[in-house]
DNA sequence: CAGAATAATTGAGCATGATCATTTTTCTGT
DNA sequence: ACAGAAAAATGATCATGCTCAATTATTCTG
């Protein structure tokens, strides 16, 4: 039999992972979103998925895990997203905002699985997800470093620290403030961005006010 | 029958809820410390305080509360001591050094612990340990528009912004900074607090350098 | 002080996340 | 095509946080 446009890559073995890890993956996403975490069973993830319960702890190693698996995937695309809407003539705050709009789009539209996830993120070094969370949010501190040297080049600041540092600065200010807007009962996308900026230009203009030398 | 030195203030009743209740802390509290958090079972609690296993959900209705409720204790302590080291005359990193450098000391001194507590701590807005929590944090928020106010006074600083807003992104600041080194191997209070200084300072210069007006 | 009323305590039982020995499926070599 | 090996899937079983109906302790009343 010849081969026709479908190239034999993967056995059968592989693609029936490959496949049950999607399902998984499904499965888990649409009852956390429509359920809650806490709300959703392991064997009703399993039951939707078509595998019995053992299979989805194959596949993850914990609950948990399955949430950072979701999570991790869609944060690792808004990141890419946000960084092509960097633009070298803009303002600095203006492109961080729209670094971090994309970031509060994304959380404010599943708010109660973003507490959650925001939550376990904070302390989560260990664990197989680990690496691809670590290695996204040093793309979103690298992309918040490069708007700066992009701000220092303009002359638009001038800053006596070193970029990196004040990208963890600005780093820590939208960590704290996205969780507090998500503590807040409306969702304001526009007011609560308004409040981040805020605390961003103060940070621009220090605690005295100055002329430039 | 005269009323001799001891006051009947409370009935046999309400002594013995309290001394359950602090049995259970106590408990609790040790074996926390002991063996962490998820390694230490509601039933060894209550067995070690001396209470039937259903008694521990009588005094905290989950296992997370009971550990709110030590770590709100003691950080309640933590802040009110530390209200106590701010002078008047200091400069306003030196005091703010003072605040953090007491709750450093207490989550070093308590890593695993503090991590689970801190990770929580992020969106503790409902459960009955909240309101204390939540009063402990405005505490130690207002001691740092304290702090910043008496800089202001002291013309130390002559900030344009609203000095709320300007103890809440040092707050900010202070909160990620703390995690980042309990995330750490070696718990160097030195070195944790020179870090989140030179952030602190970074805020105090903004991002461009300047004279004063 | 007896007995009723109220409050506190308790552990058997449940729900669910996770484990692991067993079974089923897929692959490999002949 | 088949046997044996390797990998993957599975659900009975366990551990544990938490509930709640029953029990025990305390207080109130006449």
């Amino acid at each position: 039999m010849p081969q026709l446009s479908q190239q034999k890559v993967f056995g059968l073995r592989e693609r029936n992972k490959l496949d049950k890890l999607r399902r998984i993956k499904d499965a888990a996403s649409e009852l956390f979103v429509k359920n809650g975490f806490d709300d959703t069973t392991t064997r009703a993830i399993a039951l939707r998925a078509g595998v019995g319960l053992g299979t989805v702890f194959v596949y993850a190693p914990t609950k948990r895990d399955l949430l950072f698996m979701i999570v991790n995937d869609d944060l690792q695309e808004v990141v890419e997203r946000a960084a092509g809407m960097v633009q070298p003539t803009r303002s600095m705050p203006d492109d961080l905002m729209r670094v971090f709009r994309a970031h509060y789009r994304y959380f404010g539209q599943r708010p109660a699985l973003s507490r959650l996830a925001l939550r376990e993120m904070i302390f989560y070094a260990g664990g197989p997800e680990a690496k691809k969370f670590l290695k996204t949010r040093e793309r979103l501190i690298g992309l918040i470093g490069d708007i700066v040297n992009l701000a220092i080049e303009h002359k638009a600041i001038s800053p006596q620290e070193d970029s990196k540092i004040i990208a963890w600065v600005i780093f820590s200010i939208y960590q704290i403030e996205i969780r507090h807007w998500l503590s807040s009962d409306d969702l304001d996308i526009t007011r609560g961005l308004a409040h981040l900026r805020r605390q961003l230009v103060l940070l621009m203009n220090g605690l005295s006010p100055h002329v430039a030398l």
